[in-house]
DNA sequence: GTCTATAAAGAGATAGAC
DNA sequence: GTCTATCTCTTTATAGAC
């Protein structure tokens, strides 16, 4: 199972450094902010030249964006469960502090994609909801092994952590002085019998 | 002192009527994604008949619009102190709930302005800043009055409970179905002997 | 105070040459 | 695979009539 080659493997490459160049651009301003021929010029190109590797347009190019890093991120979690999950949950935290492109990416995004109308609404309530079912899984597991507090009501507690994170990386965007991790940390341990 | 008359009680009117709906379409898509037409034409005008109004453009009717918000948001927390102005927060997240045009307003542009190349990006830090600066004011005012744990550090603790308020208001306006005051009063709660 | 007309810039998309 | 050229639409902003 060789990879492609000869043209598609050129091809190929090409499609890949434009989504990083992409994700970027796409990075400091958003989607509807950002024009396709930004991104063309970052990587040398020309906006035809560029859509030429997307069929569909700006809109493949974001969803082209929001795949690649999608399946990144789900490694950390991978597999984990319970209160190993919840520990990833910090581990993810405390990386997203080296990575504000990602970061603003996702903040930016997630708040214009409210917009029902909004190209990527879908796309971001789907995400919203699949984050929140594996942290509600998570805390249910605890509780089973008799972990969690008795008056916590899972999903309520998996919303509340998930409001936590996004509103700290909200405020750590804007040039506050916070420790996403350790935050996330301690807010998580109030629904504990045992502090992480 | 009676307010203006004639020719300038009309102008007046018509610029509040602006705003008016300059906020209701900003609300929906932000600032970026809107154009000043989408809004004339939303106020019975043209582009130009509006323009008339705000001479600095475009960015004049958005600091036109938020100026007349966050002037309608003071009065809910003017003059209350400690566990008081703790309390209010709780009241203020329970009117967000009613009040999706401005939760979605301020979502939406906090985001986007977090690119400190966005017109309205030093409103946006200013805002945070004195809302953190408040809070922390009030629970530095809590334990002065024995009411705060001992472990809690006033300043980091202000910024987590804006977090909150911020994200639950993100997962809100996706459709999740969160108790906002409810979850907010719960989280300042843990920093607290007694809870609210 | 509001309009029409228009300028000047920029968007995304397509056709077709090479 | 990438380009130039071009279309069509939309943006903000200005000039000037009424």
């Amino acid at each position: 199972m060789a990879g492609p080659r000869g043209e598609y493997r050129k091809s190929a490459d090409r499609r890949a450094q434009i989504i990083e160049a992409a994700f970027d651009v796409f990075s400091r301003g958003g989607y509807t902010a950002t024009s396709v021929n930004e991104i063309a010029r970052a990587v040398g190109m020309t906006q035809t030249g560029l859509l030429h590797h997307f069929a569909g347009g700006k809109l493949a190019l974001l969803e082209a964006v929001l795949d690649s890093r999608d399946k990144k991120a789900e490694n950390t979690l991978e597999g984990r469960t319970g209160r190993d999950f919840l520990a990833g949950l910090i581990e993810i935290s405390r990386a997203q502090a080296g990575q504000r492109g990602v970061v603003q990416l996702y903040t930016i995004l997630s708040a214009e994609a409210t917009d029902p109308e909004h190209p990527a609404h879908d796309h971001f309530r789907e995400r919203f909801e699949r984050i929140a079912d594996a942290v509600t899984a998570a805390l249910e597991e605890t509780r089973d092994a008799g972990g969690l507090r008795a008056d916590v009501d899972p999903r309520t507690a998996a919303l509340s952590i998930l409001a936590m994170t996004e509103g700290l990386e909200l405020l750590w965007l804007n040039g506050f002085d916070v420790d996403m991790a350790e935050d996330v940390r301690r807010f998580i341990g109030t629904y504990l019998i045992d502090p992480l």
